[in-house]
DNA sequence: GCAACAAGTGAATCATCATTCGCAAAACTG
DNA sequence: CAGTTTTGCGAATGATGATTCACTTGTTGC
């Protein structure tokens, strides 16, 4: 008598659950959050507004998932760099560089992700996400600071500066259409930038 | 017959301007855009939300003017200590820390303006605003590297690089009752990162 | 004072969206 | 298959908040 899904139906609910994520993902990466209402998100993933609502409570819950989801993806890779080998000073190099090589492949979702801001619920997550990358940077930044590569700092306000640092100068030049003749060199500039500021010699 | 203001009535009618332009002022730093209607506005200026719009055609307009008048004030400032005496260090320094100063003592206001986003409109204005920040500091870096004080570095990088890094260490703070212990360490720390990401020995 | 016009009012209008809800279709169980 | 439960639908609902508008009040110039 009792309903229990079948592992078939189980699954075409996952994959809805994803096509749901993957849309409103995309409308973001095109129009930023402003973009990606419900209708639109349903539209995108090819079902109606009111089936948005069987796998999300809210919108907000929506893209506090998105969000988080995707952050956690980047802090995975942030911190196998920043947890490998060589000197901290290469290690922070190379984390701001990956990151803002992948920021650069998907602009407005970037933008969206690290400045836009939506419902205060969002923003919350969104201020947990950059306390998370900033928890990041500080962990190389302690340890360069205890090989004695980096000057004594406090290294919590450093890794919000260096956030902030690559965050504004990516946004920037993704925001309307000022797009950075190469790349590569606005993302060395950067990562200069970011050693520099840590104190490296 | 015809009708032309007398000088009292154009006063009056410039202190409403004002009082309109406070009162939205006072409200975003209250509670940020977000506390900011156009009923609130003219509510909190003592008049009729139809008044509000024989002086400013839209709300995005005020926000507009809001935001570049600010701005302006902010730059005049800087540009000030930047063009002053002393090394590019020392004004690069200087500027920072009068800017930290400054924004940490009306921290909503300051954040609303860097950072909450609002209309489309109001966000295009921000991102001009952040270009004359940066240009502002792009000045001392390029004084810097001509002096030999500072490597060679694409400035205007650099420059958003260094309003990015200050902005962020600024409004995290900020953002929800998370107070620093102590301001002035905070703003010597944010300017410490600054001017060791310029590259000063 | 009065005609002509400007400024001020605030309730009504409009637009935008998230969210809900009554129903229809589909999936399970036995 | 019949009965039950879940999923899907999408138009209606509701909330919010900017903007308008028919009207009152105040000013100006004579």
């Amino acid at each position: 008598m009792a309903y229990r899904r079948s592992p078939l139906m189980q699954e075409r609910l996952a994959e809805n659950r994803q096509r749901i994520v993957r849309a409103a993902r995309k409308l973001i990466a095109r129009d930023g959050f402003r973009g990606a209402s419900m209708t639109a998100v349903a539209a995108a993933a090819g079902m109606s507004t009111g089936a948005l609502y069987r796998y999300f409570p809210s919108k907000a819950e929506l893209y506090v998932e998105l969000l988080t989801e995707a952050v956690r993806h980047e802090c995975t890779i942030l911190e196998g760099i920043v947890s490998g080998r060589g000197t901290a000073r290469q290690r922070l190099r190379a984390a701001v560089e990956s990151f803002a090589r992948r920021a650069l492949e998907g602009p407005n979702l970037a933008y969206a992700f690290i400045a836009e801001p939506a419902d205060p619920e969002v923003d919350a997550a969104r201020i947990v996400c950059r306390e998370q990358f900033s928890a990041v940077f500080a962990k190389v930044l302690k340890d360069g600071i205890a090989s004695g590569e980096f000057p004594p700092q406090p290294v919590d306000v450093s890794a919000a500066c260096i956030v902030g640092a690559f965050t504004e100068a990516l946004v920037r030049p993704v925001t309307p259409s000022v797009r950075h003749a190469k790349d590569s060199t606005l993302v060395a500039a950067i990562a200069d930038f970011c050693t520099r500021a840590a104190g490296a010699k």
